[in-house]
DNA sequence: CTGGTGACCGCTT
DNA sequence: AAAGCGGCCACCA
């Protein structure tokens, strides 16, 4: 039985993240299903299984800001990769209001 | 086995 | 207008 867990719908959402957009985590959890789910969006990209399909980096909290548990090596690299996806960075903050993932 | 925490958000007062 | 609290899932000790 395919018993879909919360994160595998996480992922699912996280995923379908376009090139050159950004997503925040109510955003995901909405998409889930559930908007209370923000937290456990937090901990599904923490456990990341798969960093390498998952663009965790293109998840940003409500404010466009890189989470601060993003240290894995390095903050300024996660800004790096979304600038060099044509996202811009204004005052370490990424304007939402252009590349806000409208969940198409 | 139980309690508590965590990459958060929205609502209420 | 601002501040504080709760809520959901999974994992750890």
């Amino acid at each position: 039985m395919m018993m879909k867990n919360s994160f595998e719908l996480i992922y699912d959402v996280v995923r379908r993240i376009p090139y050159g957009k950004v997503a925040t985590y109510g955003q995901i959890a909405m998409l889930a299903g559930n908007p209370h789910w923000s937290r456990v969006v937090g901990y599904a990209l923490h456990v990341n299984p798969d960093p390498e399909h998952i663009p965790c980096f293109r998840v940003v909290n409500r404010y466009g800001e890189p989470s601060s548990a993003f240290a894995f090596g390095g903050v300024n690299e996660q800004i790096t990769l979304l600038q060099n996806e044509g996202v811009e960075f204004i005052d370490g903050r990424v304007d939402l209001s252009k590349y806000l993932w409208d969940g198409r």
